[in-house]
DNA sequence: GGTCGATCGTTGGTGCGCCTAACGTTAGGT
DNA sequence: ACCTAACGTTAGGCGCACCAACGATCGACC
């Protein structure tokens, strides 16, 4: 059935996951290319856009991001316009994070882009397969992030 | 039935597939440094047991691994005595990598090493869910690699 | 037989994602 | 009031994938 026999090297698990995420992570970068932005920046929006304002620190933890790397993403983001960073009156600590309008728009943009990208990346599978997938990925997701 | 409810992010497969990776690409760096080794350390070795001696072209085309960062890791590999770097006597523009004695036991090392981790990866997963994410990883790898 | 394009190995540098360590500021429990 | 914890920030490192350029060599073609 295989055209490709899978070796020691290729029929490892770890592997086949690094390998089709470093596609994946290709095609989305250049999907972001297109319109100036990069992986931080739509987890950023999409997480913000999602639960609303939030402190740094939320953010991060929701959106996976490290906090030392969400300073500069926000930073980013701030300069562009599509993120306001104010002082949080009940808690001198933390700065509100909130989306502009241009920001709203821009991850409309960003939306498109990634689906467009999932189109290309799923392109050999079919409905159930993908399906089957999100749900494999999903399953060790959530059993790895426990045991963090 | 999901406790998490897949989110514009969460759901995102090309997501899915890199936080995946992340967390295997953690295991695999653990199990790696416990025996002072990365990741193209193994490749290159598994690769070099798989095909034979090989010019560093090849080895990076049969690897998947660029030529640039294939003379780094040829460097560590023959100063630590795995590998043997000698011209090829029939072109020379080439050298011809050769496994060592050593090399071949350091690779049994980490094989032993990675198979652990595919076991502390893959532990949500019964072995048909292994099966098939294999498939599904291995199919859309298959057809990205032809349109390189 | 010389010329030209392709290949090989090497160097140096880029980008992204993930991470650690440290530090000053502020909140809050006790 | 003190001490711990959280917050934001800066600086830096690691691993993997990639690009651009270069000298050396090979091969094909005229």
């Amino acid at each position: 059935m295989d055209t490709t026999e899978p070796t020691r090297l290729t029929g490892l698990p770890s592997w086949l996951l690094t390998q089709t995420a470093a596609h994946a992570g290709r095609l989305v970068s250049e999907g972001l290319a297109g319109v100036e932005a990069r992986g931080y920046h739509y987890r950023v929006l999409a997480t913000l856009d999602e639960y609303g304002p939030a402190s740094q620190a939320d953010l991060g933890r929701r959106s996976g991001i490290h906090l030392s790397d969400l300073v500069a993403a926000i930073n980013e983001l701030a300069a562009r316009g599509y993120v306001q960073r104010s002082p949080d009156p009940d808690d001198r600590r933390r700065n509100v994070v909130t989306v502009t309008d241009a920001g709203r728009r821009q991850l409309a943009a960003l939306d498109e882009q990634l689906a467009a990208v999932q189109q290309r990346l799923l392109t050999p599978l079919d409905g159930e397969e993908r399906a089957q997938l999100a749900a494999l990925l999903t399953k060790l997701l959530a059993y790895h992030r426990l045991s963090s």
